[in-house]
DNA sequence: AACCAATGGTTCACATAATGAACCGAACAA
DNA sequence: TTGTTCGGTTCATTATGTGAACCATTGGTT
């Protein structure tokens, strides 16, 4: 393992729930040694990556990645990194992929991309709204977000946008406990006939979910191995996705045992 | 140097209006050899500080660091406290307020607040570099920073960024003095044509310089009584957020005994 | 087609820079 | 006192990083 991705594997042990680390303990957490971790420190530290808190000697992350983070926002607006994930996980799935965000109290489309597999697919519009409590990107969102959200739409009359709508509050709130077992949303027909769609949500950095990303086919292709893989898919690509952009999902988000979807691997020795 | 400061160093070069850089020009721009920078991008590249963008193969910031900001930002508020001291002085002065933070040997943009007051104004980019010799916001800094720093930076090449500047390392000590005096340093054109800005430092929990908070206006605007308004405005608010962010001025700080600055609008609005 | 000058990427003999066991002085507790 | 921690330092050993020279492609010129 190269000494800069030793360095930069220390950052990694920085979470929400431990702001802050003494020499001692990073050591411990990374294995390696107290030396080389205080060289490596003292090296971030002075490109501003950690500093020192003031009271204790404690690490914490510096201001030198708020400039790099503004670059990147600047540089990589999300629908561009959407849109690579997108193609691959229409190539993958051979159905419509699509991405949507939370603006405000609605859910309103991002990005799309079609299959060219099939003459027949579900089609989308640019910046379409889409109903939280009709879709399984709605839904999806939905089991991850905050209970005062998810109260406001539910209380709210629930329009059905077709029969097979789902309207009652008591229903969906079920609906999103599986949701949260399963990790991923599903829908036949809520918002559209004859469309079949699941979702996975994606996460902020501080593990919100920000959006959801989801596969819609067309009902008449649905069958349970299709199913079985645009699940899979969906769930893989929305974490990716998140990753991508810049999140991670909480840590009760569940995880298929089998993908490893590549990240920023803590140390593995 | 050490491995890990060149990798880090390499993440520098990265600029708005150079989001991309290819391993030829990054091997130019850093004078390192290009197999060295080769290996550091992409030891960079595996922890998603950096990544390569779809079409060519040019490097860019990666997502890793957008964790890592949120990760800060959650610690220590600072672009959420500043963002609020910057809007009231905005509000008072009726021009364009900013927030700087040294990060190594150079001042980058953290945040600013325009004035809806004016249809002209002076904007700013967001982790935008200010050099120190060539902005209000820089000589602030200066003035109160250790000798080794302003020996560093005024026996370095001192660049004009318009014919105002002032390159001459004598003429800027001098300046620096009177800066001292008044606890505000003042720029005319120095660094972007018809820009006068004024400056007063933010000082850490031991009494250093960390930063600057400014004020920039046309020059067109500025007279005597404007210029007196946002002197005093700019070091009370400095003064405030110096508190908010857990430092304390330097004994030495000349304290306005007289001006309160708490009211909002000037008299010449 | 042939040629040139770029590009990103790779190889390997060499030496620079990273490593870690043992060490220090300072707090704090029993 | 003794025994813990803690952050930080030293220095002999060697693993790690380095760079001149090397490919393979690409795009532009003649």
């Amino acid at each position: 393992m190269g000494t800069t991705t030793k360095a930069l594997s220390l950052l990694g042990y920085f979470t929400r729930a431990r702001p802050l680390i003494g020499l001692s303990d990073m050591a411990r957490l990374s294995g390696l040694n107290k030396a080389t971790v205080h060289r490596l420190m003292g090296e971030l530290a002075q490109a501003g990556f950690v500093e020192q808190a003031g009271s204790g000697r404690e690490y914490r992350i510096g201001p030198a990645v708020m400039r790099l983070a503004a670059l990147r926002e600047h540089a990589v607006p999300m629908r561009d990194v959407a849109a690579q994930v997108l193609r691959d996980l229409s190539d993958a799935t051979e159905e419509t992929a699509h991405f949507s965000l939370m603006q405000g109290q609605t859910l309103s489309t991002v990005a799309y991309a079609y299959s060219p597999v099939h003459g027949t697919r579900v089609t989308m519009e640019d910046a379409e709204v889409l109903m939280l409590h009709a879709t399984s990107s709605g839904l999806a969102v939905l089991a991850y977000s905050p209970r005062d959200l998810v109260d406001a739409v539910l209380q709210a009359p629930l329009t059905a946008r077709t029969p097979q709508t789902i309207t009652d509050p008591a229903e969906i709130r079920a609906l999103l406990t599986e949701i949260r077992a399963q990790g991923v949303a599903e829908s036949v027909s809520g918002f559209e006939e004859d469309v079949h769609s699941h979702a996975a949500p994606i996460f902020d950095a501080r593990g919100c979910a920000m959006g959801a990303v989801a596969v819609a086919a067309p009902t008449v292709r649905m069958d349970d191995a299709l199913a079985a893989h645009i699940r899979a898919s969906v769930k893989a690509q929305a974490l990716r996705l998140t990753r991508m952009l810049g999140g991670f999902p909480p840590a009760d988000y569940p995880k298929d045992s089998h993908d490893t979807v590549a990240g920023p691997a803590p140390a593995t020795a």
